[in-house]
DNA sequence: AGGGCTATCAATAACGTTATAGATGCGCCT
DNA sequence: AGGCGCATCTATAACGTTATTGATAGCCCT
């Protein structure tokens, strides 16, 4: 193996005890032996075994990271935040990608990493409250993206019902009456659940009333399920004139599928998204989407766990971040100021 | 802590190695006994410490994957391949963020997780041969995505020179003649220079001249930096007929210039990118690219990583991965087979 | 001058695991 | 009967680090 402490002791002569108070100033060293110790260090390039070093410490200095997949946009920007942010604290971030399957996703809360991991950050597609007692607390847990109730953890999100009621009533307002809902799902599971219950509180208050067959339900929540998912609503007679999507990846499918059957958007269909991923600033047109702070969600995220991991304090907090209604063209048409603030 | 492997030999009454060995399956144990300590193992919900297997082993298991951003959705869909095909080898992967950073992608080659993974996959944006030379050897390293020649490592590539001038040859033969090239670097560094290359003999083969004027450099590889930097190219007299673009983020960011200053894609103006990320095929029109087999690029990186770390074989190897132009309808219009065979 | 305090360092016991060497019992062969 | 091999298990020494306890020397004070 490499150079170990006690081959830094050895050519400084000193003992291991020293050496490792120098290298994490534990405890006050002389000066000179210091220097000495340093030099050592130096020449010989000597850098500490982390695994040694975490099972004497009995922490590892990784906090695990769960998401259901890499390739959706919002996850990879959310992660980039949170690893960067954990950086910052001195943590490593472990990512785990569950597919949004309910399998993997209780794999991962009840221990899949515990062995490894000081902490863990979930974000979850299927899991509810009951999933979430029956745990045995093995490392501090900390839910992202999704209010759940009644459970006993930090959660950081936003309040999706209200979000979406904003998404549908912006719609509303520019005159559209037959608003659709692409990518609900066949469980009423989170957050999928909140967003169509914010779309109907969205119609309703609009003085409209919900039609059901303008609520699309999709295997997934990719573009492709997006442009699926619509397909047979623009195709069909009686189509819509707004469609409110659960997420912008849906988003860009429906206006995919738009351009496809030759209908102008907004002009034909209006549309509004959900996430503000980077790719909705330059879609043809741009996409019209509720903003989650991304950046705050993430660094709360982890500024919540480090502060459970070192912190005396015990209580499960709830952090509610704000969104923002960005309009752009998918909804508006051209020659609009780029962002303007919402709710 | 938890519950230790001397916990669970109390409880079965046997010794520690027996209860490793049961777990391990490294040594044979007796039916009745191995069933014995299954049940304490269950009883106790005993899972190893893997801090501590790591240091009697010398090995983690873990291996980097160090790239230049995740929000660059090219890196995310090969990070989420490479990232489940480790974990079916029983690796676990921890990302680094180079930020296409010289200084950062130096530490990362130079050991900064050293000490907690067991080799490295590294996809370069700045660093040359020169800078992997004096590398003293502390982990071993596959690149990726880039073909560095003499260099004593394992590396898996495309040829970036011949798939650029394929993009080119394809604007070329549909009648192009005024090709801009948008995402040079300062730098001739790789891959930017390997590109730039291809599309200077291209342009050649195609019997036309390198105008200097329509070949543009940006700061960086994002969308933004696609529509800033063809901006005062199409606003100019004499703008091009077609883009070939470093990747495809900036060929949106093209693309989206383009629809803002009212030209048609590809009537006004034919656009070629680079990767054929997920978001390619839905841009309207959508996305004809040069598509490098990011599946096999990203399981290719792992197990030749593996059976470097696993195998006595230690000669390095090259792989070229072939790579594909993809038609659609940004160089040829609507109303056309989505996908065709390239070179 | 002696006792106590401070500053500095050393010795060493863990942390939980795996690998090596050795112990035990049993059957079988000569 | 005695010894040898096999199957099974135990005892224990590492792996490299950190935290605890203790030792030593120098200094000040009464």
């Amino acid at each position: 193996m490499g150079v170990s402490l006690r081959d830094i002791a050895l050519r400084a002569g000193v003992s291991v005890a020293t050496v490792s108070n120098v290298v994490n100033g534990y405890r006050p060293v002389a000066a000179a032996t210091k220097v000495r110790v340093q030099e050592a260090i130096d020449e010989m390039g000597y850098s500490p075994n982390l695994s040694a070093r975490h099972l004497r410490r009995g922490r590892t200095g990784f906090i695990a990271l769960a998401i259901p997949e890499l390739n959706n946009p919002y996850f990879a920007e959310l992660a980039d935040v949170a690893i960067a942010e954990a950086a910052r604290h001195g943590y490593t971030v472990l990512l785990d990608s569950t597919n949004g399957e309910r399998e993997r996703e209780l794999e991962v809360v009840h221990g899949l990493r515990a062995q490894i991991v000081d902490g863990l950050i979930f974000s979850p597609a299927q899991l509810g409250p009951s999933d979430l007692s029956d745990r045995r607390d093995s490392v501090p847990l900390v839910l992202v993206g999704e209010r759940i109730h009644d459970v006993a953890y930090d959660h950081i999100s936003i309040d999706n019902i209200a979000a979406s009621r904003v998404a549908v009533e912006h719609l509303a307002s520019l005159g559209r009456r037959r608003i659709a809902f692409v990518g609900a799902q066949d469980s009423d599971r989170q957050p999928a659940g909140l967003r169509l219950q914010g779309y109907t509180e969205g119609v309703h208050a609009a003085g409209l009333t919900v039609d059901p067959r303008l609520v699309v339900r999709t295997p997934g929540f990719d573009r492709a399920d997006g442009a699926d998912g619509v397909a047979p609503l623009l195709r069909g007679s009686d189509p819509p004139d707004a469609v409110f999507a659960y997420n912008d990846l849906i988003a860009v499918g429906v206006m995919r599928k738009a351009y496809e059957l030759g209908l102008r958007v907004p002009d034909d269909l209006a549309v509004v998204g959900f996430d503000d991923i980077n790719e909705a600033r330059f879609t043809t047109p741009s996409l019209t989407t509720i903003a989650p702070d991304k950046d705050v969600i993430g660094k709360l995220a982890v500024t919540a766990l480090v502060s459970r991991l070192e912190g005396e304090d015990n209580v499960p907090r709830e952090y509610e971040v704000p969104f923002r209604l960005v309009v752009r063209e998918s909804t508006v048409g051209a020659a609009l100021p780029e962002e303007e603030p919402g709710a």
